[in-house]
DNA sequence: TTTAATGTACGAACTAGTGAGTTCACTGTA
DNA sequence: TACAGTGAACTCACTAGTTCGTACATTAAA
């Protein structure tokens, strides 16, 4: 039998040996920043060595540059599943907000990374031919919903699509980036699992109380 | 005459060198984050020597930690000129929003310090005398605001002080936080000189819209 | 046999921190 | 009022350890 080996067992795997090398360094870059992430450190906990990382990634700076694309695309295929047309404005605006706010929850790394390229500016998105001008699906979607709220009477007609997005991503990505210094100052856990579900809803009563304002 | 030189002739000047090094090195870790800054490129940018830093602050986190707590000190010394007292409870809201809103335009060195404070997870802040539960003093001001107007039934009953304070910062801080990752995905520059009034007002409507639903 | 994939060892440059000695301002003393 | 003594402020040169990246040898697969 000529049959490949199963993917179990195979020795060499291009992709594999990729995407391992991908998943370590995604968690060593979003833990110690760009800088203080280690490419020997990275390696060590690869299965694989360092030699692999420059064969594969060129150096450094392109496998946090891969890391931020996996990122991003990972995070914007979980968007897709956004589906509110059914839904009355007002719900559909309250549903697009918690399905935001459970997704940062969910992907803490995440986060970390656009706060961690922030600090860098933005320097390596803008090099990244996938990421620059990436927008966001949630955006059609919530520019549909806001539409048909202004068209119903029951929405402002000012509220830009974009300023709202930057509402709820403000409050949700603020939530989990800050976490520390807030809480380090101000003796709250602003992730205390107690308050969760005070946040999602204060969220959403935000949105409403501006939008029908 | 035994009187001493002028200050601004003085070669040696313990207080000056302290300060010298603490302003330098805070727009070098504002700027490169803490692991990124040298020791040796502040020193540079520095009137005196590396021997120096080590000698008056002991090392790079020690003077890390300084350059901390002097930023946090600085803002909560401005902050202190809070005076709402003689407005209505939705204006000194907005008022108080204002405020704070160009505080953190103001101060974007300081907005770049707390990000990467975070990243570090507070580790420092925690390590800091100073800072560890530094509260705020807008805090005490937001909360007579919101007592005010629940009192007078205007506002919500269930309003927390420390959430209202959350939203105000969210907005604020995500507006320069992150500037770059929002520009380069989304187009838009949130520090646009022309589209400030709007943020700025939207952020009041936003607040006063939902303390009196 | 050819070549893609992988492992090992190493080096050049960098980086935080230090050892050791110098200069300056001031003080008490003769 | 001259001057030795003193400690704080300061300079210079160095080191031990780290870190990215690579040269070179080797192995597995087509």
């Amino acid at each position: 039998m000529a049959a490949p080996p199963s993917s179990d067992e195979r020795q060499r795997d291009k992709d594999r040996t990729r995407a391992d090398i991908l998943d370590v360094a995604t968690r060593e870059f979003a833990d110690k920043g760009y800088t203080g992430a280690r490419v020997d450190e990275i390696a060590e906990r690869t299965s694989t060595t360092k030699r692999m990382i420059y064969y594969y990634f060129g150096g450094k700076e392109q496998l946090y540059i891969a890391v931020l694309e996996q990122a991003y695309l990972a995070i914007r295929a979980l968007e897709a599943e956004l589906d509110v047309e059914h839904l009355e404005p007002e719900d559909a605006i309250r549903r697009l907000a918690e399905l935001t706010f459970d997704h940062h929850e969910a992907h803490p790394d995440f986060i970390r990374l656009v706060s961690i390229e922030n600090i860098h500016r933005a320097e390596h998105i803008a090099r990244s031919e996938v990421l620059a001008g990436l927008a966001n699906p949630a955006l059609d979607g919530l520019t549909q919903i806001l539409e048909r709220g202004r068209a119903a009477g029951r929405f402002r007609a000012d509220a830009d699509p974009l300023d709202v997005h930057m509402v709820i991503s403000s409050f949700c990505v603020f939530r989990l980036a800050n976490r520390h210094t807030f809480a380090a100052i101000f003796g709250r856990d602003m992730l205390d699992p107690g308050r969760r579900e005070h946040y999602r809803r204060m969220l959403g009563d935000m949105l409403i109380d501006y939008l029908t304002s």
